[in-house]
Parts: structure tokens; C-alpha cells; sequence
DNA sequence: TTAAACTTTCAATATATTTTGAAAATTAAA
DNA sequence: TTTAATTTTCAAAATATATTGAAAGTTTAA
């Protein structure tokens, strides 16, 4: 396979998985991009390689900024701004799961301890106390496993995975 | 909080948190109406609760129960079919990871084996190798937990989970 | 200051996804 | 069989999401 299919199939690919993961197509593409970047890219390097308007690119940069997962660079003797993807795999794994956690988890517990906390002894209402009961206690497990990963040092992680799945 | 409010926010949250999930906004509160159900449900229930057309509810209940998220139960003397959701959290979380680790993760490990092992030794191809070949590993060993989780009785996570956040 | 370089915003447009509803297909009672 | 009940399919319509591009806003060099 040459080098640019081989680039095209990596951005495809993982445009794809990332609309699956509250990261929109041109968002993963633009990373995807960065991430085989030699150098730093401006924003009309990322127009220019990936044949999208001025405004979809800088809105999907500042949204990868947002996430964590690019950073910009000052690059000496130009005034434009440049940027690089976090290029770590593990650093950007964790990234993504604080975000999501942020974003969908937290506000789930929210609700979850209203509910679960709702009057009356019918059947109806004991069903819901229940139901949300159980998945307050996984939802706040979750949360607790997610916190950790976000704050620990990569190496620490890796030893546990292994340890783990040996 | 009156029950009727509980439910209908416990059906709309749900139903924002899952179109996060690989699962669209229907499908998540066909899925949440059945939680907090006491009975098995038809397709003319569904239809009824959440108002929606026939061709809308049949679709989604299938698509719950390829995901395993609902089964099918016979109820003596009716011809209709009938549809309970699983309620455990714990195999709820299983048959959603199962399914998207099916989905997203398997297919994306196929391609990152292929890219990492492209020809050339110059700055481009290196880099691609290195980005694809961390990603490669981070991915497989996420695939190897998910597979153990999938797998595994809910007891035996439960322990390892709790000793794992003590 | 001024003006050119650069970045951001957002209404209009394009694209993608979901929903409807009625017709076709299937199933089972009579 | 026949026929009525039920389920499935799918083209058209509705809704939601993403993209464009040009105007407005901001920054910096001269």
C-alpha cells in the first residue's frame, strides 16, 4: 500500500469511529491529520488537505482544542497560529473518556439521585426506584473508574492493564 | 416529583444519554419506557406511550432486540407478540460494550494492523507506523478487557471493581 | 493611527438521519 | 382453504446536523 492510500484509509477509518464517540466526521478527520503530521499545521494547511471551508476548520480545531486533543504552537516568524494533535494514544484515550464523562455521566448521577429518591410504595413507583437504583450503583462505579483514569500517570495504568488481563 | 415527571424525565434523559451510545433517541425510549414497565409490552403499547408511528416502533423494538437489550415473551392467549427489557444494569452495560466493541473497535483493529504494517523508512511512513502501531496496542488491549467483560458473571466484576476503587 | 493579515461568527444551504404511514408480506384462527 | 390479525418494509416527508462563505471582528506590523 502507498503511503497517501494508507493516510487517506487511517483519516477515513477513524472519521468514522469518531461520530460514534460525540466527535463529529470533519473533528476526527482534522485530528487524524494532525496526528500524522510531521509539523505543526495552520488552519489553511487543514483547508487545503482535507478540501473544507475556513469556517468548518477553525471551528473543529477550536472544538479538538476544547477536548485536549490539539494543542496550538507558536511557530517563530509567522503570525499565524498553529496546531498539533496530542500524538500520545494513551494521553487522548483519557481525554476523550473526561470529556464524555463530563459531558454525559455526571448529569446522568444528577438525575438518577432525584428519581431514585421519588415518594409513594405503589408497584409503579417501586419499579422506578429500582430501576434507577441499580444504575445509580453502576453509573457512580463507572464514575469513580473514569476519575481515576483521568488523573493517573499513563505508566501506572498501563501496569494495571497488564496485570489485569494477563 | 409526581411519578408521571419521574418517568417521562427518566425517558428523556435516557433518551439524550443513549443518542451518545450508538443508539438513537427512539430506540433509547422504547428501551427506557420497558425498564420502568412492570409488564411485558406490545407494539400498540409503545406505539401509545411514546405516540409514535407503527413502522417507528417495530423497527427499534428489532433493533433492542439484536442488541439483546429486549427479548420476546409469549403471553397465553394473545397473539400478539410481547416485549420485556432486560432489566440488570450490570448485563445492560455488558450487551452495550459486546455490541460496540463488535461494531467499532474489532473492524478499526483490522485496519490499524494493515497500516502499521506499510512499506517505506522515510519521516512520513515512520510516523505513521508509530501513531497506528501505539494505537494499535492501546486498542487491543481495550478489546481484551471488553471481551472479559463481556464474558465474565456480573459477581465476579462486581468484586474486582470494588477492590479496585477501595 | 492605518491597513493588511488573520480569526471568528452565523444565516443560508447542503447533507444525513429519523419518522411516517400505507402497502406488502406473514401468520394463525376459523 | 379463506380471511382477519399482525408484522415488516420502504419511499416520501420531516427533522436534525454539518458545512459554506462572506461579513464582521480582532490582532499586529509598519
Amino acid at each position: 500500500m502507498q503511503y497517501d492510500d494508507a493516510k487517506d484509509q487511517f483519516i477515513q477509518t477513524w472519521g468514522n469511529l469518531a461520530t460514534q464517540w460525540g466527535i463529529n466526521r470533519t473533528m476526527a478527520q482534522i485530528h487524524a491529520t494532525m496526528l500524522l503530521s510531521t509539523e505543526a499545521m495552520s488552519t489553511d494547511d487543514v483547508m487545503e488537505e482535507l478540501q473544507i471551508s475556513r469556517g468548518n476548520a477553525n471551528m473543529n480545531v477550536r472544538a479538538l482544542i476544547d477536548w485536549g486533543l490539539v494543542q496550538k504552537v507558536y511557530v517563530k516568524g509567522d503570525r499565524k497560529e498553529f496546531f498539533v494533535a496530542i500524538k500520545d494514544s494513551f494521553t487522548v484515550a483519557r481525554r476523550i473518556a473526561k470529556e464524555r464523562q463530563r459531558r454525559e455521566l455526571v448529569p446522568v448521577v444528577g438525575m438518577l439521585e432525584e428519581l431514585s429518591n421519588i415518594e409513594g410504595e405503589g408497584a409503579k413507583e417501586k419499579e422506578l426506584k429500582k430501576v434507577t437504583g441499580d444504575m445509580l450503583d453502576l453509573t457512580r462505579q463507572v464514575n469513580q473508574l473514569l476519575s481515576r483514569f483521568g488523573d493517573a500517570e499513563p505508566k501506572w495504568w498501563q501496569r494495571k492493564l497488564l496485570s489485569f488481563l494477563k
